[in-house]
RNA sequence: GGGGCACUAGCUCAGGUGGUUAGAGCGCACCCCUGAUAAGGGUGAGGUCGCUAGUUCGAGUCUAGCGUGCCCCA
């Protein structure tokens, strides 16, 4: 016996049930027994940052990993998921900035370096609950217990290992970065926060003289929107392409691009002389201001650049590679010197005379003041545009300034990254040479340090006396140089013992951190930055296990990966950093490492395509979506409508969607299932026919399920889930919509026959196969399903669906033929309904005949072989195949451009035109009797063979018809006395069920009939009075006063039927 | 400014290698079923596949240019 399933459910419900068994019975510890004897499928999981709350882009990304984990989990693999934690960066340090009211590097200083990492720490975590809570109600199983973190010491020492390799190897040095920089705040911010802070803003803009060396009389006119960069001036940048003047203004030369000459100068003025760009390269000229000399290189040249515009200014850029991006890379790729004349804090330094101490930007005026007074100074302007300002203090513009960094040697070892990258499985395929691809294409060093506090601590140190420098991978090196280097943090640690063992190896402790050598002066000390955290989470294939210092094993079992995924925003953050970190450290490394497979999802955004933000409140939270609808409901709708690479537009309706057209059709044809089975005490240890045994219908289920289970695998071993999604879809709806359907009265019946057993057989097999091929999508509804179906009677079954093995491929269920057969066959009903429909000619009422025609002889006999379904879902007594099909339809033969392309070429147009133009039913017929047709072209005559042509048929328009896939569907539409009494009789059983609805009786309840009628709907009943009954359980069926518990009036076709209904005694 | 992606029905989206009647769901209209029933189902209307060229016997699909939107970077 099953449990009894009620048609209604509510899936939330069921979901607390399921979590709560899997967490007693601890199924997901059961996956993962037995581990050495399978194969290993390896995941990563991106950590995540636990100090924001998640929302439905994480909860993508997470049933995304879901759904291949459990696959393979079925599949046979050993599939360990172990949780990982982000912790370390700049979003952590702003939360607690937020949280104490605090804001800037000194700020955090004046408050304490120690106690603001403390307060990191504790902040990291702020949101775990949530993340956990939100990953256990969505079903992704997740080992929380053996999370990695970012911050522990072991991860931190396999980071400094990481490092000190790279450094060995000459990797990691340290040179500019142009960072954005808040002068007031002393700290360079984040492209996000640069992004927060745009203002309009009028800024001044110049063009000044340049005096030409070697030229008499003749200036540059360069351009510029920042006079305060003048006196670190390096270079002046020309497009190489365009043609620059020489132009003579009021006695003296000018040099400007030649499309800008009347912008900038006006009409009356003569052109002296005109260059290319490429030909003013190298040409020296007299800088602005000279207060210092430039180091590394010349300077005060002309150089080419590939992004002089010619939309403003003069043609020629002034350039300060201290003070642009742009500028620097310009300048470096050049070798040209360098110069920064000015202080962190924004003043110039005393170096320059004539304005030391003064804040840049409030210098502008006095500087354009002075280029006047020398005669340098040829235009002013005000220049209007978007200038970013610190998001905190919106008052301080932020400038561009280069500061020291270290970097990794990423451009050294681009090409084995672009190979490694090659070698990967991307989905979609796009990213490898799109988005990937390009940015590798454009690679340049990766600047890797932050002058921050709470991260991964830069493990270099440098002799304060020398300048030696030294990389340490671990803990022990440093004990190795001082074993008393970290006597500082044992004794804060005996004076509080609550200081975490992690926070030795972050700031500020690990400064304390110094030693001597032997025979050589001054103290080694660390450099003060911390790392981009992206290094630290790109270290975790081997960070996580703390290798090469422990973990070594772990490390070799699970690397490389098989599969990650993760959203589009990773291509240049965790994807990069995995990617390139790997392969810079284990050169020796087959590729792809350290993964093998990614899938690249979408961004989810609300209904509008915007982007999902906290602020706007423009989406559910996840969890309060899940009570609502399930979390199978909110997993199906992300399977089913995101596709990798692309946004999603996620609402709640497409969670409400997924109830309906998924679960709860599954649903129904479970409890539909179960009912039946029960009446009949049908269990799945009943005697099972053999498939040869069983009817087309259910052999064709099994066909159908057996390509579905193929189709399935293939899409989820290539990482498609929305194509395997459709696969199931179109599964259930042929379950449902077709077998289900066709198949209710072999159910019904009342004996114990061969047939219904075969029927029983068929739907278990299929729902249980079914929920297996469902489980990763949907695990909560199938578990449901497996307790019932499979567990509640067969105690050696696996305990949980989850530990089910995934459906093989049955060859033995195979038939492509009959398969194929059903769809002629569903499609003849469609047809025929649509005949119904178009003449208004209900279903209850039944006709004499519909008339198929189709072009291929093999085929009709198939279709003829469910002429019982056909005939009843039309309701029609005779289902015929006629000898004179010209008599309902036109044919019409049309090439086969598929194999006639490549066969005739440029004949294929002349081939369609001389079919077009012949009488369609005599090439048919000639076809028919000959296997082949004689069709007369331009170039000579060819032959065609039946599967050159196709066959198109279109039904006459005066018959009652409809055509479409090939196939014509006629109805006859005479209704003569019989057929119209057999349809009130049809009507009479309409009534009396109506009624039985409305008395709400179970539906094997018995019921007694007394009914009064008269004429031709009399006559109707008394011919038909078995059928009814029987279809109505009437045990009493007979003629009177309409009496009983239930009296229904009615009227059929303009007479009153009276009908008493009671419930039959037991 | 650079790179990437997208543009298909009123809406949300599918459409592996180019093949001639472009699909689904929702919504809408009409209807059916009433023993899966506070469910289920059918039929229909609705599309110059963003625009313009090109390659090809044949383009939603390939190429180029343009337009619009989004993402990443600057």
């Amino acid at each position: 016996m099953f449990e009894p399933v009620s048609p209604q459910v509510s899936f939330p419900e069921l979901d607390a049930i399921h979590l709560a068994f899997w967490e007693d019975t601890r199924i997901f510890e059961k996956t993962l027994e037995g581990g050495a004897d399978k194969p290993p499928f390896i995941f990563y999981e991106g950590p995540p940052t636990a100090n924001g709350m998640p929302h439905p882009g994480h909860v993508m990304t997470r049933v995304m990993k879901d759904v291949f984990l459990r696959y393979r989990t079925m599949g046979g693999y050993y599939v360990p998921r172990r949780a990982g934690w982000d912790t370390h960066g700049l979003p952590v340090e702003v939360e607690v900035e937020k949280a104490l009211g605090i804001s800037g590097r000194d700020a955090i200083q004046a408050y304490g370096v120690e106690a603001f990492s403390r307060q990191c720490i504790d902040s990291v975590f702020k949101y775990i609950d949530e993340w956990q809570e939100m990953t256990r109600r969505i079903g992704f199983w997740l080992d929380f217990d053996d999370a990695y973190v970012t911050f522990h010491k072991s991860y931190v020492e396999s980071v400094w290992w990481a490092l000190s390799e790279m450094f060995e190897k000459g990797l990691l040095y340290q040179g500019y970065k142009v960072v954005w920089w808040w002068p007031q705040g002393g700290t360079a911010l984040s492209a996000g926060e640069v992004g927060q802070g745009y203002k309009t803003i009028d800024d001044p803009s110049v063009m000044i003289r340049f005096p030409v060396v070697d030229e008499d009389n003749t200036s540059f006119l360069a351009w510029t929107t920042t006079p305060w960069t003048l006196p670190s001036n390096i270079a002046l940048a020309v497009d190489p392409e365009t043609s620059y003047a020489t132009v003579e203004v009021e006695g003296e030369h000018l040099i400007v691009a030649e499309a800008l000459v009347e912008k900038v100068l006006g009409e009356e003025v003569t052109v002296v002389a005109k260059r290319k760009g490429s030909e003013l390269v190298g040409m020296r000229y007299e800088p602005p201001f000279r207060y210092a000399e430039p180091e590394g290189g010349p300077a005060w040249e002309v150089v080419e650049a590939d992004f002089v515009s010619l939309d403003s200014g003069t043609g020629l850029v002034h350039l300060a590679p201290a003070f642009g991006e742009d500028d620097f890379r310009v300048c470096k790729d050049k070798g040209m010197g360098f110069l920064q004349l000015m202080n962190p804090d924004g003043t110039f330094p005393a170096t320059v005379t004539d304005f030391a101490g003064r804040f840049c930007k409030e210098a502008d005026r006095d500087i354009i003041r002075n280029l006047r007074s020398r005669g340098l100074l040829f235009k002013e302007e005000v220049y209007r545009h978007d200038y970013p300002f610190c998001w905190r203090a919106m008052d301080d513009p932020l400038i561009q300034y280069a500061r020291r960094s270290w970097f990794i040697r990423t451009t050294q070892e681009i090409e084995r990254v672009k190979e490694n990258n090659r070698a990967i499985h991307w989905e979609p395929e796009h990213i490898k040479t799109g988005r990937m691809g390009q940015f590798l294409e454009g690679n340049v060093d990766w600047a890797l340090s932050r002058e921050r506090f709470w991260g991964t601590p830069l493990p270099i140190w440098v002799n304060d006396e020398t300048g030696a420098v030294e990389s340490v991978g671990s803990v022990a090196e440093i004990l190795e140089r001082n074993p008393k280097a970290f006597g500082h943090f044992e004794k804060a640690k005996a004076k509080d013992p609550s200081l975490q063992d992690h926070l030795m190896v972050h700031k500020p402790w690990v400064d304390e951190v110094t030693w001597v050598k032997n025979g050589e002066p001054g103290v080694y000390r660390r450099v003060p930055e911390v790392i981009d955290c992206w290094f630290d989470s790109g270290c975790m294939p081997f960070a996580q296990w703390g290798y090469p210092h422990r973990g070594q094993d772990e490390f070799q079992r699970s690397f490389p990966a098989d599969f990650i995924t993760e959203a589009v925003d990773q291509t240049r953050g965790w994807f990069y950093s995995l990617m390139t970190i790997s392969t810079l450290m284990f050169p020796a490394q087959e590729v792809p490492h350290p993964f093998k497979n990614c899938v690249v999802m979408g961004i989810i955004t609300d209904e509008k395509g915007k982007k999902l933000s906290k602020r706007d409140k423009n989406y559910t939270d996840p969890l309060v979506l899940m009570d609502r609808v399930g979390a199978d409901a909110v997993r199906w709708a992300l399977y089913a409508g995101t596709v990798p690479g692309q946004n999603t537009r996620f609402f709640d309706a497409a969670a409400t969607d997924a109830v309906r057209e998924f679960l709860l059709k599954i649903w129904n044809v479970y409890s539909f299932f179960v009912t039946y089975a029960n009446i009949d005490a049908w269990t799945p240890t009943a005697d099972r026919p053999p498939l040869s045994e069983r009817s087309d219908m259910d052999r064709w289920l099994l066909a159908k399920l057996d390509a579905t289970v193929r189709a399935v695998r293939r899409e989820l071993d290539d990482y498609k889930s929305h194509m395997a999604v459709r696969h199931l879809l179109t599964f259930v709806d042929g379950l449902s919509n077709w077998y289900v359907r066709r198949s209710r009265a072999r159910f019904w019946a009342a004996d114990d026959s061969a047939d219904k057993r075969a029927a029983f057989s068929t739907l278990y097999e299929a729902l249980v196969d079914l929920i297996k091929l469902t489980a990763p999508f949907t695990p909560f509804m199938t578990e449901t399903l497996f307790q019932n179906l499979v567990r509640n009677n067969d105690p050696s079954a696996p305990e949980s669906v989850h530990l089910a093995s995934f459906p093989e491929p049955d060859d033995a269920r195979v038939d492509d033929a009959l398969r194929h057969t059903v769809e002629q066959v569903r499609n003849v009903v469609n047809l025929g309904q649509r005949v119904r429909n178009e003449n208004k000619l209900k279903v209850r009422q039944p006709l004499a005949e519909a008339i198929v025609v189709v072009a291929d002889d093999g085929e009709r006999a198939a279709i003829d072989g469910f002429s019982d379904a056909i005939r009843e879902e039309l309701n029609v007594r005779s289902l015929g195949f006629t000898q004179e099909p010209e008599k309902y339809v036109e044919f019409e033969l049309v090439p086969n451009f598929r194999v006639l392309g490549p066969k005739l070429g440029k004949q294929v147009p002349a081939c369609k035109k001389a079919l077009a133009e012949s009488d369609g039913s005599e090439l048919y017929a000639e076809m028919e009797a000959n296997q082949k047709i004689r069709v007369e072209l331009p170039d000579g005559p060819i032959e065609l063979t039946p599967d050159e042509v196709e066959v198109r048929l279109t039904a006459r328009e005066d018959f009652a018809a409809a055509s479409g896939a090939g196939q014509v569907v006629v109805l006859d539409t005479r209704i003569d006395d019989d057929l119209r009494r057999e349809g009130m009789a049809r009507e009479v059983i309409n009534r009396i069920q109506r009624a039985r609805k409305a008395m709400d009786l179970p539906y094997e309840a018995r019921i007694e009939v007394s009914w009064k009628a008269d004429g031709e709907v009399a006559q109707a009943i008394e011919e038909h009075a078995e059928r009814i009954a029987g279809e109505t359980l009437a045990t009493r069926f007979e003629s009177g006063d309409a009496k009983g518990a239930t009296v229904e009036e009615t009227e059929i076709e303009g007479t009153t039927l009276r009908l008493g209904i009671t419930t039959a005694p037991a």
